[in-house]
This record gives C-alpha cells, structure tokens and sequence, in this order.
RNA sequence: GCCGGGAUGGGGUAGCGGUGUAUCCUUGGGGACUGUGGAUCCCCGGACCCGGGUUCAAAUCCCGGUCCCGGCCCCA
C-alpha cells in the first residue's frame, strides 16, 4: 500500500468534523471582531523570503525548482505573501484588518505539535501604528481561545522589543544576540550554558535574573514601556484571558519591532499555540507605503493537543436521520421524502444498498442515528411516514408534514 | 540535518530462533431473518514495514532504508 508523505495527516470524518467546528469558530471570532478574510498563493517565489536570508531558512522550507527554473516553496507562512498584498495595492483604505486561515508548510522533522503541513489562521491590522492596534488583535485572540472553551486553560505572554532595546542600551549590553538567546532558552538550557553565556553578556547574574523575571521594569524610565503597560491595561479592561509581561518572549522573526506576544497553556508544557507582534517596516521594505501592522499566527497542531488533554475533543456528527426502505414502491417514495427532508434543512442520509429492512436498521442504528424512517408501499399508499426512534425503539406513523416538523425541532 | 524509542490484519495485541494453516479481542462483509436493531449462532475476508545478511531453520538475531512517537536544531 502506499504510504502517506513523512509529516502529513489525513484526516478522517470523526476528527474532520472537529476540526470543520473549530476553524468555524475562528473564522465567527475574526468576523464579529470586523476582519475580512482573505487568501494568497500556495506557492510563492523563495526571493519572496530573502528578508530571512540564510541557508538554515532554505533548509526549512518546502522548496523546488518549477518546470520554468523558478525556485519556489509551498508558502511556510503567511506575512511575507501579506506584505506584498498591501504593498501593491495603493487603494486600500486604512486601516485593513484582515484575516485568512490557511494550509502551509515547512520541511521539518515532525514532532508534537508540528507538522510538515498545517493550518494557521493569520489575523492582522495594518496601517495603524496605534496601541490600540495592538490591543484588538490580542482581544480576538483571547476571543478565540475564550470561544474554543480554553479562556481559562491559557495564557497571554507579552513583552516589547522596542522595550529590550531600552534595556540593552540601559545595561550597556554589546551582545544583543547572546541576550535575545539567553532570554529564548532560559527554561531549557542547563546552569553551566547559562553562567557561560551570562559571562559574555558582561553583566551580574542579579542584573540577567531581574530581566527574566521583569523586575528590572521598576528601575527604568521608557516610552516603550509606558506603551506596553497600556496596552495591558486595555487588554484586561475587555477582559478575554490572563495576561503577563514576560520579558523572555522574544521570538525569531526579524521583523518584529516592537509589542511580541505569545499564548500558552498554563503550565507551559506544550508549546506556544500563539505567536505575534508588531512588524512595522517590512511593507516599506517591498517598496510599499509605510505601513505599521501588527498580527498573529495560529496553528492547528497545539490547539488540537490542548484541546484533546483538556477532553474538549469530541465527535461531532451531525447526523439524525436515515431513510430506510422494504420494498420497490418505497424506494421511489423515497425520492419525495428525503427531498423534502433536505429542503427544510434537516440532515437526512439514505439506504444505498439492497439490504433488507433489518439489515438496515442495524446499520442506521449502529452508525448512532437517532431515527429511521421507514418507507414502503404502506406509507407510500397512506401518504404518511413511519418513523422509528432508535434509542428508544418507538416507532410512530404520522404525516410527512407532521415528520418534518418533528425532526426540525429534534 | 542530528539523537532516543518503536513498527505483527482496519484498530488493539500475543509470540521474541524450530512446536505455525501466526494468538486473542475488536472491526468489516454475508447468512439464519423478503416490513423492523446493536443480542445470539454460523460462514467469510484481513497482518509479521521494505531490502539485504547470519542460520539446516527468521515475525524472532544482525545491517541498511522507510515510516511512526518523542527530543535537539530551528521556530514562521
């Protein structure tokens, strides 16, 4: 049999359902927040990338040569093909709050969370370089988790680059990178890495810890942290999920520039279901208009996990109704019926096979609908159904009006 | 790209050099039952990841690969 792709799901009805709901659910949250959606390219020139230079980045992406010579990759994320977006399109009124959820890729090795291909709602304001910017982007974020039924299982971690930067400056630090690591991987590396590499920042492990756990705040004086405070102050007023400021978020991107921000489970056992920031220049950089933005990214993969430790994961199947048919002269009745059904909007699945009325039920019964309707010469020369409650065992004969109104309302 | 641990019917498993037509449960299909159920009984289908090697003999031991789970790197 041939195998699936190294890194790629599929996703059968039972867990698609899932998922079907809880991209719905995203998708309501962005619209009732007034983001319009919108979608880009699969597969993108890799110079789209090149503000990320390196061969660590080729390495990881899902990268060819097209039958033109182009080298291209499946799109590993949506900003770039976003900035270009807003960049050639000079007409847009600002600002733009648009949101898209979409397939993407990575070639990586696949592991808890992460996949080669995966979903990621993108959700972005852009052309407003105010706080308030940065406010409503996190409030639907917190929406989101909120209406995923897990407001009270995370959290929001925030911090500001424009803030570490004050910082750098304020303890005289020449090694930014070395920082930025240092902060990255507090919780991972061991004590020896830490002194070493405390050692070549040139400052006191005291002066490092109060950064890590933001005390140093209390001691500085700075716009960008007045900034971010508000911005706290806003996000608890509307009131979604916790929020902290964590100096140690830092994330990879080079084209944050100011508030980064991440959502985690509490305990901080999996691994960020959320990640973004304000990026501000990198529209101006593909030769469009100034335009500061701020937004995020969402996997599917940390949401599921969580979901699924949580016990939120549950099947979802929609169906109620299957029509079961004994003879010939039900078999054409059907046709009426099950049209009927599906025009007043009721979920109505019917007997494909030629089994024989037992066999039927079994079937409709074992699949977990609630009722069967049974048709035949009988109902067909009555003008009525017959309709059997499967948990129960009750069976009814009643009008096809009668019926329907009865399932509507089940 | 690197490092662990795995892989036996669709799912879950037993077997860990010979006793084998590979165990058990479950699932799937059919029948007993031509207008009524998941029970019961009967029948049927379905697996040792792939390729080399060791051996008289390999699901079992060895090597390589693939895939899965997890970790590192990186994190968009």
């Amino acid at each position: 049999m041939p195998e699936r792709l190294r890194g790629f799901r599929d996703f059968y009805p039972e867990d698609q359902e899932i998922r079907r709901e809880i991209f719905d659910t995203m998708r309501d949250e962005c619209r009732k927040f007034g983001f319009r959606e919108v979608d880009g390219p699969s597969i993108e020139s890799v110079d789209l990338y090149a503000h990320k230079s390196g061969e660590e980045i080729m390495a990881q992406m899902f990268n060819f040569m097209d039958k033109g010579g182009r080298e291209v990759t499946l799109v590993p994320e949506f900003t770039p093909t976003l900035a270009r977006m807003v960049a050639s399109r000079k007409d847009l009124i600002k600002p733009l709050k648009w949101y898209t959820l979409a397939k993407f890729w990575r070639y990586e090795e696949p592991q808890s969370g992460r996949f080669r291909e995966f979903y990621q709602l993108n959700a972005d304001i852009l052309g407003s370089d105010s706080l308030h910017a940065d406010v409503e982007v996190l409030n639907l974020a917190g929406s989101i988790m909120k209406s995923l039924g897990l407001g009270s299982k995370v959290k929001l971690k925030i911090s500001s680059r424009s803030l570490l930067e004050d910082i750098i400056k304020y303890l005289n630090i020449e090694k930014k990178d070395t920082l930025y690591y240092l902060l990255d991987r507090w919780v991972k590396i061991n004590e020896k890495d830490k002194e070493n590499l405390i050692g070549e920042l040139g400052i006191s492990k005291e002066k490092l810890e109060s950064i890590i756990t933001g005390k140093i705040i209390n001691e500085l004086k700075s716009s960008n942290l007045d900034r971010l405070m508000k911005i706290m102050d806003e996000f608890n007023e509307y009131g979604t999920i916790k929020i902290e400021l964590d100096l140690k978020i830092v994330r990879g991107l080079a084209y944050y520039t100011s508030t980064v921000f991440e959502i985690w489970d509490l305990e901080e056992k999996m691994r960020a279901i959320m990640g973004g920031g304000r990026y501000d220049n990198i529209i101006s950089q593909m030769n469009g208009d100034y335009t500061p933005a701020v937004g995020f990214g969402m996997g599917d993969a940390v949401v599921e996990n969580l979901l699924k430790r949580e016990g939120l994961w549950y099947e979802k199947d929609k169906r109620r109704v299957f029509i079961s048919i004994a003879d010939d002269k039900g078999r054409k009745y059907s046709y009426y019926v099950s049209k009927m059904f599906r025009e007043n909007g009721i979920i109505t699945d019917v007997n494909v096979t030629e089994r024989n009325l037992g066999k039927q039920i079994e079937y409709a019964a074992k699949m977990g609908f609630k009722y069967s309707i049974i048709l035949g010469e009988r109902e067909f020369s009555n003008k009525n159904v017959s309709i059997r409650d499967l948990i129960t065992g009750e069976q009814w004969s009643m009008s096809l009006e009668e019926a329907i109104n009865k399932l509507k309302n089940s």
